[in-house]
DNA sequence: CAATTTTTTGCAGGCTTTTGCACATACTGT
DNA sequence: ACAGTATGTGCAAAAGCCTGCAAAAAATTG
């Protein structure tokens, strides 16, 4: 890789997630700590970002005392997207919804990995789009305001039509006695489809969701083959899923 | 090889994969490093790519690089979107391609019109996206990620499905003889599509590219209704498509 | 077509940049 | 205060770069 791509990515790992780690870096990218470190400085001179012991910030974000909160979900939906990260491998086809857990997982991807993404979430794609190494597949159709995704009996058929290796899906709400639920029609009849033509199902969920229910059913539990949540698989709260029959990572 | 081939071919690698690896070029073309160090720099200091040590970036790789000129047609740009702008009608299906003026055209549009846009175009749809009282259908389709458009088969029959009152489209050449012309293959096709469609075809185009052409033909000048650039109507440089029949604002 | 000029190419050498490592020093959280 | 990291510095190996030069190829000219 070299030096000023390096420096780019790093500039654009910084900017998406407002910080960044040295130590992470270093393996993302495969090259030593102390040549992070060098590019850290460099790029700070620049005024590219603020190096700060460990990483660095983004310009943005260093002067704003950042509500802890929102940092706290942002951090477990980095946990979620790096443990669904792995999952992918070279020259698979990805099918993925949308969601703030879904674009945090594509800002996750290494950037090595080179596959094809297919989606119909907007902000999703734009993070694809950025990536180097990723055929993108929109699908296309009405878009959604709310979801920001493309919904429709277009985007339904062409969903139907494909055979993906990997489905991951952002949901909304599991229990083990309704399974998978929403509550927008159209997005749960999307998500049927997704799971239905997909080989295997990852949800992605912040463990807040876990056991609670909305009005509509997607599918059953056991119709998903894995669940990634922040917490570590052998969290009580997982338990009843484990025991179900599913993979928890 | 020869050097005009050899340069070309570079260019091409730069544009499809982002960066080039001087090394990697050598072998590839069976010359010397130092020719392609040459070339490299030759095809920096036209502006072809941005050389760095032991390779080159595309263009589009660093932000840094075009600020002088990207600002400098941004303002022409805005003349011409403003102009677009005021084409459009509420109720209307609009068809818009891609490329910088139809994203300032997206972001010049009114806050109260409403309106349907369909688009291939990524950054365009997120600007549509954003806008209060639109209808946005996505058209979908693999993701060139250069032009950051959806173009295929799938994009091509979808649009060959609609009938919209008008369409906008950036171009990149435009001369009496030869017509509106372009230098990709897909792109030409999609184009041309997007002309049948309609009712009413508007090009938009910054003046430099008046009067210019590119190796593939999308179609005559007499097929296109509207001509906007940044000039004023009765501007000499445009009397020729005047005279030739064409709306001219 | 041959002679001459110009351009292009590969190579040798010396120089610069980049990178990883080792080690002494500074910082951080408990 | 202390243990565990992170940092900065100097260093050396490797990779890349620049300059000048001469041979080869291409273009130009008589």
């Amino acid at each position: 890789m070299l030096k000023r791509e390096r420096q780019a990515y790093i500039v654009h790992q910084v900017n998406l997630h407002n910080k960044v780690l040295s130590a992470s870096l270093s393996t993302d990218i495969d090259v030593s700590e102390d040549t992070i470190r060098r590019d850290l400085q460099e790029l700070s001179e620049v005024g590219k970002l603020i190096k700060v012991h460990g990483g660095a910030l983004s310009l943005a974000f260093n002067d704003i005392t950042y509500p802890s909160k929102k940092i706290y979900s942002q951090d477990n939906k980095k946990i979620i997207a790096d443990k669904a990260a792995l999952l992918i491998k070279d020259g698979m086809f990805v099918l993925t919804g949308g969601g703030t857990t879904i674009v945090e997982l594509a800002r996750s991807l290494p950037v090595s990995l080179s596959a094809t993404f297919i989606s119909g979430s907007i902000p999703a794609i734009v993070e694809y789009m950025h990536h180097p190494n990723l055929e993108v597949i929109v699908i296309g159709d009405k878009l959604s305001k709310n979801s920001k995704i493309t919904l429709g009996a277009d985007a339904l058929t062409r969903i139907k039509s494909l055979k993906p290796d990997l489905c991951f899906l952002g949901i909304n709400a599991i229990d083990l006695q309704h399974g998978i639920t929403d509550n927008d029609w159209d997005v749960v009849q999307l998500k049927q489809a997704m799971i239905q033509a997909s080989q295997k199902t990852v949800c992605l969920t912040i463990s807040e969701k876990l056991n609670s229910f909305q009005p509509i059913q997607i599918c059953k539990v056991l119709d998903i083959d894995i669940l990634i949540t922040e917490l570590p698989p052998d969290d009580l709260l997982l338990q009843p899923y484990v025991d179900a029959g599913i993979t928890v990572l």
